[in-house]
RNA sequence: GGGCCCGUAGCUCAGUCGGUUCAGAGUGCCAGCCUGUCAAGCUGGAAGUCGCGGGUUCAAGUCCCGUCGGGCCCGCCA
C-alpha cells in the first residue's frame, strides 16, 4: 500500500489558528515571498487556502535554513515544522494566521521557479490584461482569481443541490450536433468518416432539451457550454455556461418560481446575499415605456415620462411634429442636474448624436431662480409647470427631453439614463435587483429580410389571448417568453414551449419557413413531438454573468479560467491556429483564403 | 464591417511646445550587508528595437499615414 511521503501535506497554510499552536505539520505550497534578515528568512507560504508565515532560524534548523536562503518567487516548497504563537509584538492582525507562524525544521525544494513576469501578490498594481492571459496559468494563482474559480465553483455546487433538491436530472447532452439554421453562426466541424459533411457545435442545447421533455426526463438540468461564432463583448465569449433548465407539466409561474429560487440558493449559499421573493415583475410593453429598455436597470429611479399630450399642443416644432407624425417625445430628471451649464449639455447632445439615432436632446434646468431652458419661450408658463410636475422632477434637476420615433427615443434616454446615473453616482453599490420582464412579443419585424423574425425562437409560445392575431397581427402576438434582468444585464431567457402540431406549423408560416424547409431542418423534432409531447418550458440563465455580479468584476472573462481576447483567440495557447495539410486532407477539406494584405 | 481608447525596462507608469536634464521613476531581478520581518531595511549593479513600418523635419517616444496587438462600444449575438 502506497503510504504519505514525507513531503505531502498535512495542513493547509491558510487555516491554522492558534488553536493549533505545538502541532507539527507539513505544508505544501508557492513560496510568494522572502524575507532575509542574514539571520532569521521569513518565507510567506501559499497554497489554495491561504498564506502562512514560516520562520528559518538557522540557530534551530541549519539545514533549512541554508534551503530558505535559496528560495526565490513561486518556488514549490514543502516545509515541515511545529506551528508556534506569535509574540504579541510580532502578531499581523491583516492576516488571517497572523496569530502563528510555522517554524522549520525540515524544507525541501519540490520544484523551483523563473521569476514570474508579473506580481502575484494583492497589494501589486495589477499586470495588464493581455500578459496575465499570456500566462493565465501564474494569473489564476493571484487571490482575486483564486477567489472568482473558489466563488464560480461554489455557484455551481448551490445550483447543483438546488435543482437536485427540487427533483431535477442532470442529463450531458452532445457537443456534436446537427447544425440547424436558426439564431447565431454556427462553429463547424468535419467529419472524417463522412466526407463533405459537419457537425455544429450548439449554440445552446434548446432542441435537445425540448428532446428531453419529449422522453420523459419531466425535469432536466445542465450546467451547459454553449458555443457561439458571433464577436466579443464584455460579458460574451465564444463559449460560456448556461445553467440549462426545462420541465414539463408546467406553466410559467412554476418556471419562474423554481427560477427565483435557483437565484436566491446561489447567492445566499456564495455570498451570503438575500435577493426579494417574490422578484419584481413587469412587462416587455411597460420595461420599454418606463425605461427605453427590456433590460431595465431597476437600482435607481430616473424613469421616462411621456410627455405627447402637452408636446403636442406647444409651439415647439420639433416635438409638436414628433408628435404628429406618430412618435413621442419622453423625458427624464437628473437628480441635481440642474448645475450642469450650456457647456455641459451641449458635450451630454453630441455625444447622444454620435452615439444614438437621435437628432437632438432638448433640456430644462430646475434653478432656484426658476427653470431655465433653451425652449422655455415655445412653452405657456401653464405647460412648463404640467410638464415639469409629469417627470417628477425638483428644484435643483435636470429635466432632459427627445422627440423622435419610440425606439429612437427609447433608446436615446436608455443611454442617457444610464450614463447619467452613472456619472451623478446614483447606482447604489452592493445591491442586486433582479426583475422579470415579461410578455415578449413574438415576432420582431425585420427589415433586411423584410419579414415577420421569431423574437426568441420559434418553438416558443404564444400567448393564448393572442393566438387568433398571429396571421391578422403578428405584432401584437404577445409569447410566454420572460427573461430574468439583473442590474440592467439579461441574466436569463426562456419560454413556455410550443407542444402542438398545429400552432408551430402557423408560427413556421409566418416566419416564411415552409413545410418542406420545416421538415428539412427540424423534421426529427417535429417527428417527436407527434409521439405525445407534454407541455412544458424553460429557462436558462447565464451562470458566467450570474458569477461575474457575485465577483463584482467587470466582464465575463475574470470568472473564467481560460477566455478568449476580443478576436477569440487564446493569447496562451496561441488558439485557434494553423493546422497540417495532412489532417485536412484526412478531412477533405481544402482552404480558400482571401490574398494577403 | 464601423467608432473610440491604449501600446516606453520583467511589471506598473511619467515623459510638457518636436531640441543637450530625453532613455527616466517605482517595483521586480542580480550581488553584498543585516536575527522579528510581514510591500522588511541599507549599499551597489544589470536591465530599452519607446509595438512594427513608412513619412514630415536640421532634429521624432512626441507630429502625420499605415499596420499589428489589447480593451470598450455599434452592427451582430433567436
Amino acid at each position: 500500500m502506497a503510504t504519505r511521503a514525507d513531503w505531502q501535506r498535512t495542513h493547509w497554510c491558510g487555516e491554522v489558528r492558534k488553536a493549533d499552536v505545538g502541532g507539527e505539520m507539513t505544508f505544501n505550497g508557492w513560496v510568494r515571498r522572502r524575507r532575509d534578515h542574514g539571520g532569521l528568512i521569513f518565507v510567506d507560504l501559499v497554497d489554495r487556502t491561504g498564506l502562512c508565515q514560516v520562520v528559518f532560524d538557522p540557530s534551530e534548523c541549519p539545514d533549512a535554513h541554508a534551503t530558505a536562503g535559496g528560495l526565490r518567487g513561486e518556488y514549490v516548497l514543502s516545509v515541515s515544522g511545529v506551528l508556534a504563537a506569535r509574540s504579541d509584538e510580532t502578531v499581523n492582525p491583516r492576516l488571517e494566521t497572523g496569530e502563528v507562524e510555522l517554524r522549520a525544521r525540515r524544507a525541501e525544494v519540490l520544484n523551483p521557479s523563473e521569476t514570474p513576469p508579473f506580481s502575484l501578490t494583492e497589494e501589486d498594481a495589477a499586470a495588464d490584461e493581455m500578459i496575465r492571459l499570456r500566462y493565465r496559468y501564474l494569473d489564476l494563482r493571484t487571490p482575486r482569481m483564486q477567489r472568482n474559480l473558489r466563488l464560480r465553483h461554489r455557484a455551481a455546487q448551490a445550483a447543483r443541490s438546488y435543482l437536485d433538491a427540487q427533483g431535477f436530472w442532470e442529463v450531458e447532452t452532445p457537443m456534436l450536433f446537427r447544425q440547424t439554421p436558426e439564431g447565431a453562426r454556427d462553429y463547424l466541424v468535419p467529419s472524417r468518416v463522412n466526407p463533405g459533411h459537419f457537425y455544429a457545435l450548439p449554440q445552446s442545447p434548446q432542441i435537445m432539451k425540448q428532446l428531453l421533455m419529449v422522453a420523459g426526463m419531466e425535469r432536466y438540468y445542465q450546467l451547459a457550454r454553449c458555443l457561439r461564432d458571433e464577436d466579443l463583448r464584455r460579458d460574451r465569449q465564444p463559449e460560456h455556461t448556461q445553467i440549462d433548465m426545462e420541465l414539463a407539466f408546467v406553466t410559467r409561474e412554476d418556471i419562474l418560481t423554481v427560477t427565483e429560487g435557483l437565484f436566491r440558493a446561489i447567492f445566499r449559499e456564495t455570498i451570503g446575499y438575500e435577493l426579494p421573493d417574490p422578484f419584481p415583475r413587469m412587462t416587455h410593453a411597460e420595461a420599454v415605456a418606463k425605461y427605453g429598455t427590456d433590460k431595465p436597470d431597476t437600482r435607481y429611479g430616473m424613469e421616462l415620462t411621456d410627455l405627447g399630450d402637452i408636446a403636442a399642443q406647444c409651439e415647439f416644432r420639433v416635438f409638436a411634429s414628433a408628435v404628429q407624425s406618430g412618435g413621442q417625445v419622453k423625458a427624464i430628471a437628473a437628480p441635481g442636474g440642474a448645475q450642469w451649464g450650456r457647456m455641459v449639455m451641449d458635450r451630454i447632445t453630441e455625444e447622444l448624436q454620435r452615439e444614438t439615432r437621435a437628432k437632438g436632446l432638448a433640456w430644462i434646468a430646475l434653478l432656484d431662480e426658476g427653470p431655465k431652458s433653451p425652449i422655455a419661450k415655445f412653452f405657456t408658463d401653464e405647460q412648463l409647470r404640467d410638464l415639469i410636475a409629469r417627470t417628477g422632477a425638483n428644484p435643483g434637476d435636470m429635466v432632459l427631453m427627445v422627440a423622435d420615433q419610440p425606439d429612437v427615443v427609447a433608446e436615446a434616454l436608455d443611454r442617457l439614463r444610464r450614463k447619467l446615473a452613472d456619472r451623478l453616482g446614483l447606482i447604489p453599490e452592493g445591491v442586486f435587483s433582479p426583475l422579470w420582464v415579461l410578455d415578449f412579443p413574438m415576432f420582431a419585424w425585420s427589415e433586411d429580410e423584410g419579414r415577420w423574425d421569431a423574437e426568441h425562437h420559434p418553438f416558443c409560445m404564444p400567448h393564448p389571448d393572442d393566438i387568433d392575431l398571429i396571421e391578422s397581427d403578428p405584432g401584437k402576438v404577445r409569447a410566454q417568453a420572460y427573461d430574468v434582468v439583473m442590474n440592467g444585464d439579461e441574466l436569463g431567457s426562456g419560454s413556455i414551449r410550443i407542444h402542438r402540431r398545429d400552432i408551430q406549423q402557423r408560427i413556421f408560416s409566418m416566419l416564411g419557413i415552409t413545410a418542406e424547409q420545416a421538415e428539412e431542418r427540424f423534421g426529427f423534432l417535429l417527428k417527436a413531438f407527434e409521439y405525445g409531447t407534454p407541455p412544458h418550458g424553460g429557462i436558462a440563465p447565464g451562470f458566467d454573468r450570474i458569477v461575474m455580479w457575485l465577483c463584482g468584476e467587470p466582464n465575463i472573462r475574470e470568472v473564467m479560467a481560460f477566455p478568449k481576447t476580443q478576436t477569440a483567440q487564446c493569447l496562451m495557447s496561441g488558439a485557434p491556429s494553423m493546422v497540417d495539410d495532412r489532417l485536412l486532407r484526412d478531412l477533405h477539406i481544402k482552404l480558400d483564403l482571401p490574398p494577403e494584405g
